[in-house]
DNA sequence: ACGCAAATGATAATCATTCTCATTTGCGTT
DNA sequence: AACGCAAATGAGAATGATTATCATTTGCGT
């Protein structure tokens, strides 16, 4: 359990919910999750956590960088594992879909951008929205 | 006034509401609005608004291309006239300062990678954190 | 097993934004 | 210039996501 030892350098202690919602997320069957998605998951699978729990759980995990949040476009935010490679990300308009992508090029420029303008760069969102081509998305309209 | 005729265009009745508005946005002092902010002015300036209205019309603005809204990951979101080139943001942590810059090769690039996953690309959000040096900036902690 | 600070969960509170609806206004027509 | 009516407005309620409160429970060192 490699994260749980994360868990105890950040001062957290090992409680129940917090080792659920760090199961969610290492278990892998989806990625990126948002706290609602994560609050009716754990409901489903029996356990009693309360939703100000899960909020409060996937802020601390996000400062102890064990998790990476997301905000996009339409106000909706995500958390997903933080495993060390940064990357963006591709969001598809119509079905929702999320893929990720890292461009060494992009970031090298970024990082001048910012450089040139005489700021400390502490981070970027670059979001990408699409339509994807994918057989079950719907490209309705 | 070329943004009336857009306005027009867009079905859009020119009221008084929406013409101060519009006027904020092309007056030039403050290039990125909050509709909070929008509010508060014309407040100010003695106009009296509603927040209501100020939402709907912001949106309205929106949709009919005369206004580009950004959303910032601290969840609040701006708006600035559309002068047709797009650009991307860098925003200030510590004082919210918000400078615009574009690089063609971030744009290919961008570009490429959606087309390589299948995407057809929409638009995107690049946003840029960081701490400015500018004098004025609060670099507490 | 004990004790206490840390964590939890139910609920209220907050914040930005949207909705509702009665009243007002822009504007094409007499 | 006065009419008429759909479109627009504004005050306040409603919403949805997130955060704060606080009494109760739990992890964990002793
Ligand atoms: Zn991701
Ligand atoms: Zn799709
Ligand atoms: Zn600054
Ligand atoms: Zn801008």
């Amino acid at each position: 359990m490699p994260q749980a030892e994360n868990l105890k350098k950040s001062g957290l202690k090992m409680t129940l919910p917090r080792m659920k919602i760090l199961a969610l997320f290492e278990s892998g069957s989806e990625r990126h999750l948002s706290a609602e998605e994560v609050y009716r998951q754990l409901l489903q699978a029996g356990d009693d956590v309360g939703l100000a729990t899960v909020y409060r759980v996937l802020t601390q995990f996000e400062q102890a960088g064990l998790l990476v949040r997301q905000h996009f476009d339409n106000g909706k935010s995500v958390f997903e594992l933080n495993q060390g490679e940064h990357h963006d990300h591709i969001v598809c308009l119509q079905c929702g879909r999320v893929e990720e992508f890292y461009d060494a090029e992009i970031e090298a420029r970024q990082a001048q951008q910012a450089a040139a303008r005489g700021f400390e760069i502490q981070g970027h969102v670059l979001h990408i929205y699409a339509n994807c081509l994918k057989d079950d998305c719907p490209h309705r309209r």
